[in-house]
DNA sequence: CGACAAAATATTGTCTACAGTATTCTTTTT
DNA sequence: AAAAAGAATACTGTAGACAATATTTTGTCG
């Protein structure tokens, strides 16, 4: 059942005008992630469109959208279930994102502009300010708007949204982990930058495989480590 | 109740309808690419409704999912619209789609097995039938069933699914140029067939990136003598 | 004759109702 | 008492109706 531990004053409101799916998609996906719905629960539509507020069919659309998104699997005349991920999804998923995030650090240092150096720099002494000041929350936004800058100076749309989708599932997947590298993560961050300034693509590529593959082994051992508990 | 000395469960459920919304959907998405829809053409949702016999919820559902996966763009309060595919857009799809492929071609190195790699010479050899017969179709379904068993013996479902749709749309973009680059393309898969069963993933990478730069490069050929006419 | 305004039309967004199907509970039979 | 059949329930799938909004047409004024 759906009522039981639901926060109903924790529900994210739906107030900003547009279309009422965004919102609920909106909504739903910030439920997904938060983990207030949890994986293989079966989300049923009268009860999310009463929990929101709405009519049925926002809710079908919104969560036809998250199907095609890999949130939540749509059994035929059964439902609408928070997608389980396995061991060897989530590992597909890193090995993906790592080639996604090496294409878009070389191509960054073939098109990299100025300003665009300017702006991972500030990203980059923010997050470290973060780490100093211990703020975990801090540092993983800094580490998100970094990526997501290296992403955008790419300039391959396709690539960026390919990139979100996975990146955003990664973190929903290893999230029990919080993971957090401390200095070191920034420290091949301006590594990154200089290779992209240097409009050196190989160097760039190759910091950010290494990069990603250190996070990747990061993630693998914390979950080793709760495993055992 | 006839008794059919068969216990309920164990009847094996015969092929039903299945949900209208998916069959509403490989409609729209053969419409679509078949160019029966042209891009930018508006899409009534009515119409849509009336010409496949159903109601608009179907119709809405899958245009739902069709404006996920990029062929349709839903202009909120104004409808659905397909595609249109700029320069640039697919000349991003073209370098995703090379990532991933030489991706996929490295994995299936590491992974692969004999009768993976007999699959795989099957499928060049009725490639390379259909080429010197002269078959265009069939040459492009071989040639699509040879990425597709590469992409599989990788054994990345996430890398799969990505390029999956990827692919669909490079050939929706570049259909109009309708690329056979004759046997030169299937030399270059016996070379890749090699490399995998080699277990030489550096090969592999290597020769998949080429042949798909080379694939590249044969659409861009295309594309500009058709531009002057 | 062109520009602007207002009504008319068309289309999408949302809600409610009903039908089809899976699941659960009850009853019956061995 | 256990298992199977049958009824009851709950939920999804689809359809149709109404409301909100954009577009087009029409009419009017400068």
């Amino acid at each position: 059942m759906l009522s039981t531990g639901l926060p109903h004053g924790a529900v994210p409101k739906l107030e900003r005008p547009g279309p009422l799916r965004e919102r609920v998609y909106e909504a739903l996906l910030e439920l997904i992630t938060s983990r207030a719905l949890r994986p293989g629960q079966h989300l049923v539509e009268t009860e999310l469109a009463g929990l929101l507020g709405v009519s049925r069919q926002p809710v079908r659309e919104a969560l036809q959208r998250l199907n095609t998104e890999g949130w939540v699997d749509l059994r035929p005349a059964q439902g609408a279930f928070v997608h389980e991920p396995t061991e060897d999804e989530a590992d597909q998923l890193l090995v993906v994102r790592a080639l996604l995030e090496t294409e878009a650090a070389r191509l960054a240092a073939a098109h990299a502009t100025t300003e665009g150096l300017e702006r991972l720099g500030e990203l980059c002494a923010k997050g470290e300010d973060a780490v100093r000041a211990d703020e975990v929350d801090a540092v993983v936004a800094a580490n998100a708007a970094f990526h997501a800058e290296v992403m955008s100076l790419a300039g391959n749309a396709v690539l960026a949204e390919l990139a979100a989708q996975v990146d955003q599932r990664v973190r929903w997947y290893y999230t029990p982990v919080a993971r957090v590298r401390g200095m070191q993560s920034w420290r091949e961050h301006r590594e990154l930058i200089d290779a992209i300034a240097a409009r050196d693509e190989a160097a760039a590529s190759r910091i950010m495989r290494a990069h990603t593959e250190h996070t990747r082994a990061s993630y693998h051992e914390r979950a080793d480590r709760t495993e055992g508990e």
